[in-house]
DNA sequence: ACCCAGGATGGTG
DNA sequence: CACCATCATGGG
């Protein structure tokens, strides 16, 4: 248990921010956080946490986590001034930050994000950790491994609410299990941007957008611009010429997150 | 009862 | 290439 500070960090943005769906608010303000088979407490007063865990886990698990080893105080800075709506955005939902997640868990999660909404999403991810991952306490359980999921009976995904999704995800535990998800990992790792979506897409039910999903949350890839609903919408309304990509090379991620969420919770 | 949700797939023109 | 029906399902 020790306490730290950190600037552009917002908890309850960042959980709202569509990215992760995992996080359980505490009674005292506070979330508990699964990640990496682990359970962190963490309770934020503006720039100031307290944290469950010692510092030793903090540096070894958390920090990398919550990606403070980037500096969004300098990224926010560097966006255009003469941008209205970026600027907005960012100024909106500055404490989000592109978490640093487990990529088996974004491929699942994201897999199961398409044509879904947040809410549906968060309640299914939290069934299959329930039905097939290692408890952690405090009512959390870990996300579970391909080899948990693989030979699970489509209808019980389809039980847990995932729909027509079931069947991708049966196919994709099969795939990913043994060493598969390793051997995949270290072919995403060798690919640049292009070919590691091209693996992505090559999966079924990885689409584009849910394929650029992975690669931001799951691989960090900042070059990565989801097109989900909320952004295409955004595009056509604010970026009739198309959006200036070119000018935010190596944080397109963080700018995609701060108008999707300002569209979220703004935007109607 | 329609429409939407961090879309993808397979078929058709 | 573009467009289109279909795929579950809970919530507005």
């Amino acid at each position: 248990m020790f306490e730290t500070t950190a600037t552009s960090l917002d908890l309850a943005q960042v959980a709202a921010s569509g990215q992760c769906f995992t996080w359980r608010p505490l009674a005292d303000g506070g979330w508990a956080i699964p990640a990496f088979g682990r359970r962190l407490h963490i309770r934020q007063a503006g720039t100031h946490f307290s944290l469950s865990c010692t510092l030793d886990e903090w540096e070894a698990v958390w920090r990398g986590y919550f990606d403070l080893d980037t500096d969004y105080d300098g990224l926010k800075a560097s966006i255009d001034p003469t941008d209205a709506y970026l600027c907005a955005a960012a100024r909106y939902g500055g404490g989000v930050r592109i978490l640093r997640q487990d990529l088996w868990e974004v491929m699942v999660s994201f897999l199961i994000s398409q044509n879904n909404n947040i809410t549906r999403i968060t309640r299914s991810i939290g069934g299959l950790c329930g039905a097939y991952g290692a408890p952690l306490g405090g009512g959390l359980s870990a996300f579970p491994s391909p080899d948990a999921l693989a030979g699970v009976p489509e209808a019980d995904f389809r039980a847990l609410g995932l729909g027509y999704r079931a069947g991708y995800l049966c196919a994709l535990a099969q795939e990913m299990r043994g060493g598969g998800l390793a051997a995949f990992r270290a072919a995403l790792d060798a690919a640049d941007d292009g070919g590691a979506r091209a693996l992505l897409t090559g999966l079924r039910g990885v689409g584009p957008k849910v394929a650029d999903c992975i690669l931001l949350f799951g691989l960090h890839r900042m070059d990565a611009f989801p097109l989900d609903t909320h952004i295409r919408k955004v595009l056509a309304a604010h970026y009739p010429g198309g959006f200036p990509t070119g000018r935010y090379a190596g944080m397109l991620g963080a700018v995609q997150q701060y108008i999707f969420y300002y569209d979220l919770k703004k935007g109607g």
